[in-house]
Order: structure tokens, then C-alpha cells, then sequence
RNA sequence: GGGCGCGUAGCUCAGUUGGUUAGAGCGCCUGCUUCACACGCAGGAGGUCACAGGUUCGAGUCCUGUCGCGCCCACCA
């Protein structure tokens, strides 16, 4: 029973998360009775080592999980083990260049063991990461992307969407990266503020003595330049309408076209039009059916298109066709231009824009469903104002490009004919094109985009397409946590998906946590280098304490600042709960108190004594107080208020339960033996208060409370098995509450006496305690409470304090406590005295204006007003005692 | 350019619908190794709630503007 001195959570951690899994406690059924509770968790990052992030999430959504389970729920967790694509692809290739392997000369096939290979062992890491990081998963559900069932469900949708016309194969500009030699979606490109400049390029008109100046931030497309554009009522220019000019460098005649695309208020109004390597120009290409030149390839070369160009990487052609330009004079000028710079997400590469033909997912008509979902209510944001962050992308969204042209992921379901050129969308492979009969037909050798499978995890995992249990009893789930980083990349695509598919939103409601930063508030990412590590972190201070430190700043819709003091004062706190219980603990073996655990039913009021009808206040107070804190528990939770939960347990544990609760036990302790009232009352509270801390700090309240339990078999396995504490209107007792917190009031005044007088904390000092109300009365019943926790003796006096007590005197307006010294060492309170009675003037002050202020009487509501005109009754009588004693100090 | 958010104690942040003397943790100061805990106990100092107006009997809280900071989205070359 005995405990170490201090709180050493390696030593019973792992037991306890090995345990967690091993007996399956956290399992679902689909068959189980009752209330569902089900959520999806979004997927750890897969590249490296879990991030902190992560473990925010986790905690929250373990937290969210074992109080929903604790008040008797169902609860599943579909946890995003992995999922496919970008992630595994960057893993993998890092790996193969480590090994010095090239997976273009690897083959697929090779390449994809590989990746099999690697994902096995990496989803065994992960899964004992986040045991190791409490995660109460119900690991009998998990289900990988390697999983066939989700191949089967991501092709099931691309073939119904494709039928439906929602999914459609085009020619568009794509977002290309040159490294990774794949389409981007415009989700994954970042932009930077790169600093650039502005080219201003001179085209001559043909037949004509002029020129038009072009300004261009990038000078190599104009090797692709098939027209220049101004602005229709352009004055400077309505005469050139219809002209021709002359492409510098590549000689080639281009129109000058009338297009909205220049806007006559930037640079010269004159626009160069490259439609194969510009968004817009694409789309004023298609208006005015100019040609696409391509004059950058792939790779990031300049092709044969690109004349005497071709071979060069694309920054070194800018450099040779600016020089060449200047040579001719062709450069106007240059003027330094900031430009946000098109980045791939991964790799930072600046994007290329590119055409080529891909696969899109026309997204209006998914998005209109999904919208009103969260309109009428059905999916709800918490905080709400992510909803309006939501409605402004989904109404402006865009087609969504799915394939990539990447090794890893679920392939797209499409087969080309060599013959007519049918692309044939099947849900088998097919033997023949579906046009023209033809055998010689081959697969799409793209990939689908990692997001296009991830936004179906809600509903394949419960074994969609099928028809199954599962599906009926978890889906919708109940919730979603996640980061904001994610709302359109994943949240907003399952809405959608949810919709389409499954015919009903995935999750009725979206919890989005904060990012997590480090002490300089940067945000954390492995190129900064100031990743916490969660397994250390969690090595150092215990998961129970990272887990609490991570709660107490997740604020809803603000960053959390993580940093080490946070988790100090955390891992303090777990200490403080190990040694409550290690006091108890010693104490019932010195007493010989039988371990003992209070009945499964709590009682709502404590026991009294043997031999009294009436409970003491500490227990009655207590009682009431620990309802309290389990009504505020369970109201914060609700709201996914997890700070608040958090703040509220350190305090009741922390400051109500081992300050005042248990110091005054001890001195009903050290007069009683067995277990009797006071044991079991304290053990109640106790117990109930590991129940209340359960969800946050797992481990620690597991261990304490199985040492409780020790022996007692007909309690549950596990403290997660146990019911949440919640409140009772029956278990209130405001009388007992406010006694206690005028006792306690009588005892910090006491003490603040001893501190001004810097009397020495073992030494019993005489007092008085003067009062003609109820604090005399209590002062007379809760005499040994008071006496222990001042260390005073004392005597009570119904009466008012005479003017010249004798000592040191705290006055407040329920009662006055002296405390006897010599008159010399009274003096130490006279600069107290003057500063209380300044501070008294000045709110006693503020509140005659106020009351003097006909407004505020006529149009404050009456409680308002009653209470400020006691409140100024009390200060000026206060400020009267204080002046006599004053006076008197004063010879 | 559009949207969202932040500015409260030395630091990191809470502060629910406007109503007692604006709170917590860390740090700081004083005293204490009191037999659960120095990862502790007791006491204390510290804030014109960014600034300027407005609404109100009453504003940290609601409105407007200014300054400073952050994030997201967007095809202005």
C-alpha cells in the first residue's frame, strides 16, 4: 500500500497503457445497448515522430472519450492510423535514398513493397506511441488504409461520382512542382512573399513606329507569349485593337488582343498573354483561342518550344532571356516587385503552372449539401466563428484536382484505349474498352490525391459500401477533433463525401483546438527545429502532466504556449495528488484502517459521526464543494471547455481537498483509529475526486484508485469503467459552504496577523475573537479547527473590541480577531491599518457617488442598489474600527 | 485585396449573457525542513484591462475609429 515519496509515473505508465489495451475495456459494439458516442480522429503525421500537436489532440479527444464512457456511453474512436499518399510517399523516398536507391529504377512493384513494408512497421510504431501517450483506443476497430476495404470504398466513389457526372477528366492548368513531378491542389500550394521584380519588356508593333511595353514579372514565359492584351476602353491603346506585334527573341507575329485580363491601372496596361503557363492567360486563351506554346517542361526545363532556350533550367532561362533583351534594348526597366511566390507545400519548390490533362472532382454540387448542413444545424463548429471560415471557402470553392502523379496511393480507377482513346471508369478491371471492344487497354498510372481517400474515413471504416452494423449504430459520429490547418484539406471534404455518399453528414459536430506553439510563440514545425517531442516530454514529466499542461492552455480558438514551466507546475500537481494519496495511505495503516473503497452508489451526504445525528461541517462542506466541481466537470466538458475542466479540478483537488480538507483531518486522525466516519467520508471524497480527474490525468487516478480498490472484486476493472461523478441537486448544502468559508475566513486573518508580527509558525498565540454574530457562534463549535489551522488559542467574546485591545487587530465586518502581543510589537500594524483604511476611503468614496447619482437609483435594478448600499454600510464601519484602533496605536 | 482573430499582473493566459474589491499558473518578496508533499506550507507585492471616442445608471465585456501583432483565403501581370 505504501507509496515512493515522489511521483514517479515510469513506474506505472506503461502497466497501465499495456493493460488499457490488452483487456479491452475501451471496446464498442455495435450490438452493445444504450447510448452511441463515436468520434473520428484526424491522422497522426506519418513522417516522423508523433508532434505535440497531436498529443493536444489526442488528449482531448482521450479526455472527450472517458468521460462519455464514464457517464455510460457506447463509445467508439475511428482513429486515422494512416492514410495514403504524400505522407508514406515522403517517408518512403527518404528512405530509399538512404539506401541509395532510385525508385524510378526500382519498378512500381518493388517500389510498393517497399511501401508496404514500411507502413507495417511504422503503423505498429504509432500504435504504441499513442498507447504510450494514453490513448484509449479501441484498437479491435482500427483499420488501415492498407486496409482493401478502403480501396474498394475510395473506387466505389470515384465510380459513382464519375457516373454522375461529378467527377470528369480535362485539360486545365494545374498547379505542377517540378521536384515532386506531380499536380498540386490548390490547398497545397503556400504562398511566399518572395521579392522579386518587375520586368518592363518592349514588343514592337508591327507596321508601325511603336512599341508596346509589357510589364512581367516573369520573363522566360514570354518565349510562350501568344498575344498581348489591353483593356477594351482603353483609350492609350483602342487604336491597336486587332495589330499585330512582334515577340522579341523568338520573332514570331502575335495579336494584340482587347481583354478584360489587363487592367489599364497597373504598370503600362499592357498585358503579355502565355496560356500555357498562366491561369489567367489560359482562360483569355480560351476566349480568344490563342495557341498554348509550352516553353517549360516538366522537369523545370525549357523545352524545344523554348528556340534557343531549350535545356535550360527555368531560372537560368530568365537570366539569359533578360540579358538577351537588354542587349537589344528591349528592357525599359526594371523596378523591384515583392510578388507572392507559388510554393509546393512539401518540398518548397515554386510551383509551375502547367497544362495537362487531370482528373477533377466537380465540387458545386457537393458543396450546395454541405453548406446546408451547417446551416440547418446539422454539423456544428465549436467555436462557432470557424463556420463563417467555412461558408466563405465552400461558397467560393473551387474543382478540386485528384490526380497526382505519384507511386503511392489508390490508383485511379480508369482505363485508356490505344485504339479509340475511350477512358473506361469501372468498379472492376475491365478486360475490353467499353467503346470500342478493344483489348489493348492500360490503367491511368496516376494516383489519387491522399485527401480524396481520407475525406471517405468516416464511413469506410464502419464497411461501407456494405450495408452494415456498424454503419447504422456509429455513423453519423458524434464528433470531430481537429486543428484548423485541416478544415478544408480534410474536414470540409468529408462533409461532403459524408453527404454524398453515406447520405448523412459524418459528424455532428467539429471541435477545433488551437495550435500548439512553443515558448516564443513560434509555431512548431521540424524545419525550425523546435519540436517537442511528446515521448520525451511525457518521459520527463509524465503523461498525466504533459496531458494536464496541454488542458490548462487549450482555450478554444486560441494558440497553446508549451513550455517547460507549464509542465513542472503540471507534473507538481500530479505530485501533489500522489502524496494526498500517500498521506492517506500511511495514515490508514498507522490507524489500522482496512483498505477500503466507498460503495459503487455515492453517497450525497456524509456520515456523522458515531454517536451524533449530525455530519461535521469539513465533511459537509466537502461533500457539497465536490458536487460542485462535478457539475462544473461535466458543464465544461460539454462545451468542450477542456482549460476550464482542467482549472477547476487542480483547484478543487488542489486547494479545497488537500489544503483545508485534509489538514483538517489530520486532526481528526490523530484522535480516532479504525475505520470510522471520518475514514470513509474522506475516502468517499477522495475516490470520487480520482473519478473526476480520471479523464485528464488516466494513469496516476488508475493507480491510485487500483491501490484503493485492492482486493475489492465486485468493483469494475478499471477506474475507466467507473461513473462519472455528477451533481445532485440534493447534495447542495449552501448553509455548510458559507460557514466554512467564514471559518476559513477567520483562519487567514489569524494567520495574516501571525505574518505581519513575523511570529514564529510553532509558537501558539493568544486570541480574542470578537463578534455579536454567527462567527462567534461558530468560532465557539469549530473551536479545534480553528486552533489547529492558526495555531491560536482562543477565547470568544460577545462583544465589540474595546479601543485599545492589546495586540494586533483584523477587523472585518462579520467579526474582529485580536491576537495578544506586546504593544511594541503591535506597532508592525500600523502601516497595514493605514493602507486598509485608504483602500476602504476610496471604495467607500466611489460608492457614496454612486448611490448620490439619481440615475443609477431610479434606473439600477433594486438588488444592484441594496447590495452596494450594504456594501458602503460595511466599508464605514469598517473605517471606523480601523481609525480607533489607529487612534490608539497613536500615544 | 477579402476574411478571421489578438492586445488584461514581469511572463503565459482565463474572464460565459455588461453589475461586489478583474482571476489562475509561473516568476518575484517574507517566513518556515510542521512526522503526505520544498514538485511543499503560510503570508505578501504587482494591473489607468493597447489608445481615443461613443452607448449605458454602470463597460475588461457592446459600438466606432486609431495604433501594434498574428493567421487564413485570393489569378491582378
Amino acid at each position: 500500500m505504501s507509496l515512493a515519496k515522489v511521483y514517479e509515473p515510469g513506474r506505472f505508465e506503461p502497466r497501465w497503457a499495456q493493460w488499457w489495451v490488452e483487456s479491452g475495456i475501451f471496446q464498442a459494439s455495435a450490438e452493445a445497448p444504450g447510448p452511441v458516442f463515436s468520434l473520428v480522429i484526424p491522422p497522426p503525421n506519418v513522417t516522423g515522430s508523433l508532434h505535440i500537436g497531436h498529443m493536444l489532440e489526442h488528449t482531448e479527444i482521450d479526455m472527450t472519450i472517458r468521460w462519455r464512457r464514464m457517464q455510460g456511453a457506447n463509445t467508439l474512436w475511428l482513429p486515422g492510423t494512416d492514410h495514403a499518399g504524400i505522407a508514406t510517399q515522403m517517408l518512403v523516398e527518404r528512405a530509399l535514398a538512404e539506401e541509395g536507391l532510385d525508385r524510378r529504377r526500382l519498378g512500381r512493384q518493388a517500389f510498393e513493397q517497399r511501401v508496404w513494408a514500411w507502413k507495417e512497421r511504422y503503423g505498429d510504431t504509432i500504435k504504441r506511441q499513442m498507447i504510450r501517450l494514453g490513448a484509449s483506443c479501441d484498437w479491435s476497430r482500427e483499420r488501415f488504409t492498407l486496409d482493401p476495404g478502403l480501396s474498394r470504398a475510395v473506387r466505389e466513389v470515384f465510380v459513382r461520382l464519375y457516373e454522375k457526372g461529378l467527377i470528369y477528366r480535362g485539360e486545365y492548368m494545374v498547379n505542377w512542382c517540378p521536384r515532386c513531378q506531380t499536380a498540386l491542389s490548390d490547398l497545397e500550394v503556400v504562398h511566399d512573399e518572395t521579392p522579386g521584380n518587375l520586368w518592363y519588356i518592349r514588343y514592337p508593333v508591327l507596321g508601325a513606329e511603336r512599341s508596346l511595353v509589357v510589364a512581367t514579372t516573369r520573363p522566360e514565359t514570354m518565349l510562350g507569349d501568344t498575344a498581348l492584351a489591353v483593356h477594351p476602353r482603353d483609350e492609350r491603346y483602342r487604336d491597336l485593337h486587332g495589330r499585330r506585334a512582334l515577340l522579341p527573341l523568338m520573332e514570331r507575329e502575335i495579336p494584340i488582343i482587347a481583354d478584360e485580363l489587363a487592367d489599364p491601372e497597373f504598370a503600362t496596361g499592357v498585358v503579355k498573354v502565355t496560356p500555357a503557363h498562366d491561369p489567367n492567360d489560359f482562360e483569355a486563351g480560351r476566349r480568344h483561342d490563342l495557341p498554348k506554346i509550352q516553353v517549360i517542361g516538366e522537369t523545370g526545363v525549357m523545352t524545344a518550344q523554348a528556340g534557343p532556350y531549350a535545356g535550360l533550367d527555368r531560372f537560368e532561362a530568365r537570366r539569359r532571356v533578360v540579358a538577351d533583351l537588354d542587349r537589344l534594348g528591349l528592357i525599359e526597366k526594371i523596378e523591384p516587385y515583392p510578388l507572392k511566390l507559388g510554393k509546393c507545400q512539401r518540398c518548397k519548390t515554386p510551383v509551375e503552372p502547367l497544362v495537362s490533362i487531370q482528373w477533377f472532382v466537380r465540387t458545386k454540387p457537393l458543396a450546395e449539401p454541405a453548406i446546408r448542413a451547417v446551416e440547418e444545424g446539422r454539423i456544428r463548429f465549436v467555436p462557432e466563428n470557424w463556420t463563417k471560415t467555412y461558408y466563405e471557402w465552400m461558397y467560393n470553392i473551387r474543382d478540386w484536382c485528384i490526380s497526382r502523379q505519384l507511386w503511392w496511393g489508390h490508383r485511379i480507377p480508369a482505363f485508356y484505349c490505344a485504339d479509340c482513346g475511350h477512358a473506361t471508369v469501372a468498379r472492376q478491371d475491365p478486360q475490353a474498352c467499353a467503346a470500342c471492344g478493344s483489348a489493348r487497354i492500360e490503367q491511368d498510372p496516376d494516383v489519387l490525391d491522399t485527401w480524396f481517400s481520407s475525406a471517405l474515413w468516416p464511413f469506410s471504416t464502419l464497411g461501407w459500401p456494405e450495408d452494415t452494423a456498424d454503419l447504422h449504430k456509429f455513423y453519423p459520429t458524434s464528433l470531430l477533433i481537429t486543428g484548423f490547418d485541416i478544415l478544408f484539406f480534410w474536414v470540409a471534404r468529408m462533409i461532403m463525401m459524408g453527404l454524398e455518399c453515406a447520405g448523412e453528414v459524418p459528424f455532428r459536430e467539429v471541435y477545433i483546438h488551437g495550435l500548439v506553439r512553443d515558448a516564443e510563440r513560434q509555431k512548431m514545425s521540424k524545419t525550425r527545429g523546435n519540436v517537442i517531442d511528446p515521448l520525451e516530454v511525457t518521459e520527463k514529466y509524465g503523461t498525466d502532466a504533459v496531458r494536464m499542461s496541454l488542458l490548462l492552455g487549450a482555450a478554444p480558438g486560441t494558440d497553446i504556449v508549451l513550455t517547460e514551466e507549464r509542465m513542472l507546475s503540471a507534473r507538481a500537481f500530479a505530485n501533489k495528488i500522489w502524496n494526498a494519496a500517500r498521506f492517506l495511505f500511511l495514515n490508514m495503516e498507522r490507524s489500522a484502517v482496512e483498505p477500503w473503497l466507498p460503495p459503487e452508489g455515492v453517497p450525497r451526504r456524509p456520515e456523522p459521526p458515531a454517536g451524533r445525528n449530525e455530519a461535521r461541517l469539513e465533511d459537509r462542506w466537502m461533500f457539497s464543494r465536490l458536487n460542485r466541481a462535478a457539475e462544473a466537470a461535466n458543464r465544461a466538458l460539454q462545451r468542450y471547455r477542456y482549460h476550464e475542466a482542467a482549472q477547476l479540478l487542480w483547484q478543487f483537488f488542489w486547494h479545497e481537498f488537500c489544503d483545508w480538507y485534509v489538514e483538517i483531518k489530520k486532526l481528526r486522525f490523530s484522535q480516532n483509529s479504525g475505520l470510522n466516519a471520518d475514514w470513509r467520508n474522506t475516502l468517499t471524497v477522495f475516490e470520487a475526486g480520482l473519478r473526476l480527474l480520471h479523464p485528464a490525468m488516466p494513469f496516476l487516478t488508475e493507480e491510485l484508485w487500483q491501490r484503493l480498490a485492492s482486493g475489492r472484486s465486485e468493483r469494475p476493472r478499471s477506474i475507466a469503467l467507473a461513473r462519472y461523478p455528477d451533481y445532485d441537486a440534493a447534495a447542495e448544502d449552501p448553509a455548510a459552504e458559507s460557514r466554512m468559508a467564514l471559518l476559513e475566513e477567520i483562519v487567514v486573518a489569524a494567520r495574516n496577523l501571525r505574518s505581519v508580527l513575523q511570529a514564529d509558525p510553532r509558537q501558539t498565540l493568544e486570541a480574542v475573537l470578537y463578534s455579536v454574530g454567527e462567527a462567534a457562534e461558530l468560532a465557539e463549535a469549530q473551536r479545534d479547527i480553528l486552533e489547529r489551522l492558526a495555531a491560536v488559542r482562543i477565547e470568544v467574546r460577545r462583544e465589540a473590541p474595546p479601543p485599545a485591545p492589546g495586540g494586533v487587530l483584523h477587523s472585518t465586518p462579520e467579526f474582529d480577531l485580536l491576537l495578544r502581543v506586546p504593544r511594541a510589537r503591535s506597532e508592525a500594524q500600523r502601516g497595514r491599518l493605514e493602507k486598509e483604511i485608504e483602500r476602504l476611503e476610496k471604495l467607500a468614496a466611489g460608492a457614496r457617488r454612486q448611490l448620490s447619482n439619481p440615475e443609477f437609483l431610479s434606473r439600477a435594478p433594486e438588488p444592484v442598489v441594496a447590495s452596494l448600499r450594504e456594501k458602503l454600510s460595511d466599508y464605514e464601519a469598517q473605517l471606523a474600527k480601523h481609525r480607533e484602533v489607529l487612534a490608539a496605536l497613536t500615544p
